[in-house]
RNA sequence: CGCGGGGUGGAGCAGCCUGGUAGCUCGCAAGGCUCAUAACCUUGAGGUCAUGCGUUCAAAUCGCAUCCCCGCAA
């Protein structure tokens, strides 16, 4: 099949790889502009744009897919199919309809769970058992078309958004295989979402990384291991942004009832503060400008001692 | 040229503004105390203060340049 490969983000290079394998006639790959991003605004490309311009492939970079020109583009190109993987720009109709046989799209939910730009964060964040890949059929409305395919895995308590999305990014890669082969035979269903069942998974913001020491401990440690690596979970320290990468929660009782936020063990066994209803044991910081370190580091460097309060 | 923080024995930090003996907590080694210990006491090893140039009688500290690391913002 004549297939044009959209794709931006590091979630969707296994998929472009496994399509340069798979001997598939690859004619274009889309991807977002090259921007200025990151420290000092550097211009970068994508992490697709490697990858493809590394396969010798031809590359489309248009600012706005829905133009005329990008439209008039891609139908020149004459393709089959239109393989969608964390492209980052919506499609109109006119698009969408280009390609002879479908658009399909690769997702990291089950859907009809988690439409949107965050489906691996979510699911983690409200401690989901389970997580997975769908394929399907892009439709205009984002993420609501009828699946193809779908496969999910657990979700391990040590698993966090990255290493859950390293996961699924290869899962979705061979799903995609999958799903050329039953495009190829014609032996594939649709399978309409149940609109009953969806769950909105929109992009994080900033604040969603704020930790709210009234939470519960297991709120606060889904959390931390659900906001990374973006915008990652964060409190306060002497006035001071202070990340919080890893914690565990732990069955204490101390003898005094403390405020949420406060430290009430800074020594060998780790650094342990009161939430809401239970404790955290923080076993990874990292202060503002400073280096990431284990809790018995920033204990040593820092001089936290129990009694100090995070949050402000 | 988006804004900002940082590079000091093995680790994390202080010292820098106001130049003048290399400091703290921890780790490590040896010894001691103890029924015992992640506890305590003694002692010890370990540092071209990122790099280069400059200012100075004298630079971790002041000036210029370079390299590397990090946070924010996008």
């Amino acid at each position: 099949m004549k297939i044009v490969f959209f794709g931006s983000a590091h979630f969707a290079v296994p998929a472009l790889q496994a399509l340069i394998k798979s001997g598939h006639e690859l004619v274009c790959v889309v991807t977002q502009p090259d921007k200025k991003r990151g420290r000092h605004l550097h211009v970068c490309e994508t992490d697709v744009k490697s990858t493809a311009v590394a396969a010798g492939l031809k590359t489309f970079q248009p600012e706005n897919i829905k133009s005329k020109e990008s439209v008039d583009f891609l139908k020149k190109l004459d393709a089959d199919l239109f393989v969608i993987v964390a492209y980052g720009q919506i499609f109109s109709q006119e698009v969408l309809d280009i390609p002879r046989v479908m658009p399909i799209n690769i997702h990291a939910s089950l859907l009809p769970r988690y439409r949107g730009a965050a489906p691996i964060n979510w699911a983690i964040i409200n401690a989901d058992k389970k997580a997975g890949v769908s394929i399907m059929y892009v439709s205009l409305k984002t993420d609501s078309g009828p699946v193809i395919l779908q496969e999910g895995i657990r979700i391990e308590d040590s698993d966090t958004a990255v290493t859950l999305e390293d996961k699924l990014r290869y899962l979705g890669a061979e799903l995609l295989m999958d799903a050329l082969k039953v495009i190829d035979d014609r032996s594939y269903c649709l399978l309409e979402q149940d609109e009953d069942k969806v769950i909105l998974a929109p992009k994080l913001r900033k604040e969603d990384g704020l930790i709210d020491w009234g939470e519960s401990a297991t709120a606060i440690h889904n959390q931390v291991r659900g906001v990374l690596p973006w915008p990652g979970a964060f409190t306060f320290f002497r006035g001071k942004m202070l990340k919080v990468f890893q914690t565990d929660v732990l069955p204490i009782f101390p003898n005094h009832k403390p405020v949420p936020g406060e430290v009430i063990r800074a020594d060998k066994h780790g650094i342990v503060v009161a939430c809401g209803r239970g404790f955290l044991n923080l076993k990874e910081l990292q202060l503002e400008a400073g280096k990431r370190m284990s809790g018995q580091n920033f204990i040593i460097g820092h001089r936290l001692k129990p009694g100090d309060v995070l949050g402000k």
